[in-house]
DNA sequence: TCGAAGATTCTA
DNA sequence: AGAATCTTCGAA
């Protein structure tokens, strides 16, 4: 289990750096599908990305989960990535899926059903923070937008 | 069917 | 700064 720390808006129709942005395919399907579902790709050979999709059935929109404050089953994620620091478990949109063993298996997955593989859930407890917005990490178009959001100080996040 | 690029990570 | 690595997409 981890606090999610970062994460980027992506959105088709109007937003270049989108899958979705030239419409439906194969692998976006899920990004037009019904919001609260996991969107998982696989990229650059080697890595599981984790998204949550966002807005209504038929509307293309998610958010790519970037990083994690690991919580519980530390042991566990760093087996997984062969990695014994806390940092840079999971401060990454390919080591936190790696550190979770979330792959293909989990596109599609609702993420708000307690019953399922994967899910997202409010915090126990809340505490105050400030989210910092910065251009995209590894876009190339559209970076008058600042569509990625990290809490302010954490040890966490992908990149300072 | 083919070529190019990719919402990354790790090493030098 | 550059390599690894293979899926996906769009054009031919």
């Amino acid at each position: 289990m981890g606090r999610i720390v970062e994460t980027e808006a992506y959105r088709g129709s109007d937003d270049p750096a989108s899958h979705a942005f030239r419409g439906m395919t194969k692998r976006n399907e899920i990004m037009f599908g019904k919001p609260g579902c996991a969107y998982v790709y696989f990229t650059y050979g080697a890595h599981y990305c984790l998204n949550v999709v966002t807005e209504r059935t038929g509307m293309a929109a998610a958010v790519l989960i970037r990083a994690l404050e690991p919580l519980s089953g530390l042991e566990i994620m760093m087996k997984n990535r062969g990695v014994y620091d806390a940092c840079k478990l999971t401060n990454g949109p390919g080591k936190l899926t790696k550190a979770l063993q979330i792959g293909r298996e989990h596109n599609g997955v609702d993420l708000t059903t307690s019953s399922s593989s994967l899910i997202v859930v409010k915090p126990l407890e809340f505490e105050r923070f400030q989210i910092t917005r910065t251009t995209r990490i590894g876009v190339k178009v559209a970076t008058d937008r600042l569509w990625r959001f990290y809490i302010q100080n954490s040890m966490y996040i992908s990149k300072k």
